[in-house]
DNA sequence: TAGTGGTCTAGACCACTGA
DNA sequence: CAGTGGTCTAGACCACTAG
């Protein structure tokens, strides 16, 4: 027949259901909107809740479904776009950035850190915590290494830890010359503090942006910081605010 | 007492497990080994397998493990960088880019795409698509969607599809001026298409990443490419080859 | 053909939310 | 408190790979 082949190898239930839960998202159900709840769901279309549940979970990490527990599972808004890498670059704690920081202690990075730094593997760096939030929902946290070195005219000690100190870091860093800068952006999973801090469970995925902030042919700063993959779209450029609106499926059929 | 408080609510067993594991992965194994099967690794732990599986599932989404049927769960190699926004940007299909164009068609877009190129949501641009492999390994599909107005030069239909074709729309991109372009990066889950041409499952997950390059204050092509997220660390500016090795999971306990 | 990971089931219990 | 999603189990069968 001029219809597709017969399949051999069957798609399996789950993403059946997917396809089927895509479609009916897209034609019967507004943003917002709260679906019927697993068990029931699952009775409807005649599979396990366990195989139901795999296809709900697709739909999350597509971002296009929200579930909480407790509550039930709600039509997600569109990503948001997240600006992470501008044409100009600054550095971080530039007046209009969109971070609130909110501790900062002097501890000795992670090794790979450390490397990305050059400095010693238990040289102690400043260690800022940030995080970020659009629209009332929180969207990352970063941790910001900054060399001693490139914050000299900071007080080793006397300054207490805490946001005053993350903020007099900030300030510091903003009296060298940017050089350059270049990030790496990965898949990863959402460790239990970053989770709480996201409202997401442990586990959850994430993207973990590295960048790496040069100044006179070294590296000046490391920031590491973890975006909820669900709800973030991260834009490089001047994509910005922009919205686009497609399935992050692709070719679904 | 000075240790952690009792925890009232005890970490689920799937991330004690997968705690466990990063550890010994960390200590005990070497890249490309292989590690036991399911069914005995959840003996050993005294867990159900279903149990067991999820905590690799996220070993192999934060890159740590290399799962393939009918054959076993190996160690992954570290990421692999992938540079996917260079300071100087430059059109695809230059000399040097890492991409294989296979194919050429002339159809109407997503209407997201369309909407981004300011065409009419049925009128067909040229859509090539490309694949991308390193180290002997498919790491990302795309499609590029070119209008009709960017290759003015190009004959409607007279050139054949496939290859041929998609090398004559990107020849023609070169000669226009590129004003500059921007991307933006997302999660995403690969269709059965993209599954297949990147040696993944359906639904594997993907870093959806979009580029659209522009000229004249118009966009002139749009990119749509889909990278491997669990063996691809995606970078922006000079960080290229570099390797950082971090864990992708952070503040593990 | 033996052994692997992938899918699916039917059930249980738990943690959390909100009325 | 009832109802939700989150975790976990013990089992079955399937699809795939390699010897």
């Amino acid at each position: 027949m001029g219809t597709t082949q017969l399949e051999s190898v069957p798609e399996p239930k789950y993403w059946q259901l997917r396809t089927a839960l895509t479609e009916a998202l897209d034609s019967e159900f507004s943003v917002g909107e709260i679906l019927p709840n697993e068990r029931d769901l699952a009775a409807r279309f005649g599979v396990a809740r366990a195989t139901l549940r795999q296809a709900l979970e697709q739909l999350e990490l597509e971002g296009r479904l929200q579930r909480r527990r407790g509550v039930g599972t709600t039509v997600a808004p569109p990503r948001v776009g997240v600006a992470v890498g501008a044409e100009q670059h600054t550095w971080p704690g530039a007046a209009d950035d969109a971070w609130l920081p909110t501790d900062c202690v002097l501890a000795p990075p992670p090794a790979a850190v450390a490397d990305l730094l050059e400095t010693g593997r238990d040289e102690p760096v400043h260690t800022v915590r940030r995080s970020r939030t659009t629209h009332l929902q929180p969207v990352a946290t970063e941790l910001l290494y900054v060399p001693r070195r490139s914050v000299p005219a900071l007080p080793a000690i006397d300054t207490p830890s805490g946001t005053a100190r993350a903020r007099a870091v900030l300030r510091e860093l903003q009296r060298l010359p940017l050089d350059g800068q270049d990030q790496s952006v990965e898949l990863g999973s959402a460790g239990a503090e970053d989770a709480r801090e996201l409202d997401r469970l442990p586990g959850a995925p994430v993207l973990l942006v590295t960048t790496r902030f040069c100044t006179a042919g070294r590296t000046a700063a490391v920031s590491m910081a973890t975006y909820r993959a669900d709800t973030c779209r991260l834009t490089f450029g001047a994509f910005g605010g922009v919205e686009i609106h497609h399935d992050p499926q692709r070719h679904a059929s």
